[in-house]
DNA sequence: ATTTGCTGTGTTATATTGTAACACAGCTAA
DNA sequence: TTAGCTGTGTTACAATATAACACAGCAAAT
């Protein structure tokens, strides 16, 4: 039901897993989507980028711009950075989490698509799906409603594995 | 697929329902929730809830103020208009549109539940339909991800019958 | 009827998130 | 080299939301 990528995401949450290896594959992947959009992946949208995997959890714009800061060793103004998460999410690199008002890496960028998350509201775990899964049931809402649906915002609240313990 | 309220919201869209008749069981529908749970429709709530449900299209908080003030003949501060957003969310009466910052009336008040709309990109149009249609989904998501889900937050954004003429 | 406490409101100030506008730097392609 | 486009720095500001505190007004208990 979920897919191979959902299924290795379900350990996102708990510590075991290589995650210095899921940054770097992460910024991999951004440079070659940059390349094949002939875009161009600069010092400052890299580091905004990789703030942004430093965690599975969302990460605001103001905290992204005081980590920025602080690395930088000089103070770093608010269009910096929304201006290098326009960047990211235009090439669907991230995700708007709006009920968080936070941004989070897209796990299978390169095909735009929709943002569905399971969120956890104690650890603020961020886990994407595929919108595979309600594929059918949306394709109904659009026949039944008339409705013709250009985009996805799913963000499903709840308690994730971890802090059910 | 969708319920029979949902059918009788396609019309919401058009002109040619008849609206006055829509705000008036709105607050009818608030007044006996408040009674069953022993809270008081205040005048300023009952007066926020009636300007959300002036239009089918989300009213964001700082619109509300403005016409209230206007109608009141005198300033309304922020926390006036939140205080009452707060309770109506609290009870089910309205729904915040986490992608527009801005809140609208629900359809079918008295049992809490999710927040689920087709939101159109033109007109704004937000149409609630019911959490029920992707029931089957979200328990095999919630089955496979360990997540206890809570709450959905479902924005479904596009372009309404409407507009697509 | 009076007291007492709770709930709701008014008011001021401030926090948080996000943009507009403009000057300039720095790459890119004629 | 020059011309033009894209990205950045900087300042100011807009839009959304909350903290804190004093007080009003209803409501239950005495
Ligand atoms: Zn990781
Ligand atoms: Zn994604
Ligand atoms: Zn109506
Ligand atoms: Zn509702």
């Amino acid at each position: 039901m979920l897919s191979n990528t959902n299924n290795e995401l379900l350990a996102k949450g708990s510590e075991r897993h290589d995650h210095e290896r899921c940054i770097s594959d992460a910024l991999i992947r951004a440079q070659k989507l940059c390349q094949d959009q002939k875009q161009r992946l600069t010092r400052t949208r890299e580091q905004v980028l990789r703030l942004i995997w430093q965690s599975h959890q969302p990460v605001g714009a103001y905290s992204i711009m005081d980590t920025l800061a602080e690395s930088e060793g000089k103070r770093v103004a608010p269009p910096t950075v929304y201006r290098a998460l326009d960047f990211l999410l235009d090439l669907g690199l991230i995700h708007r989490i709006n009920s968080l008002n936070a941004y989070i890496g897209c796990q299978s960028p390169g095909h735009q698509h929709h943002s569905c998350f399971l969120i956890c509201q104690q650890c603020q775990l961020a886990l994407e799906f595929e919108p595979e899964l309600l594929k059918n049931q949306i394709e109904a809402l659009q026949q039944h409603s008339g409705f013709a649906i250009s985009q996805q915002n799913i963000e499903l609240l709840g308690t994730c594995p971890q802090c059910q313990q």
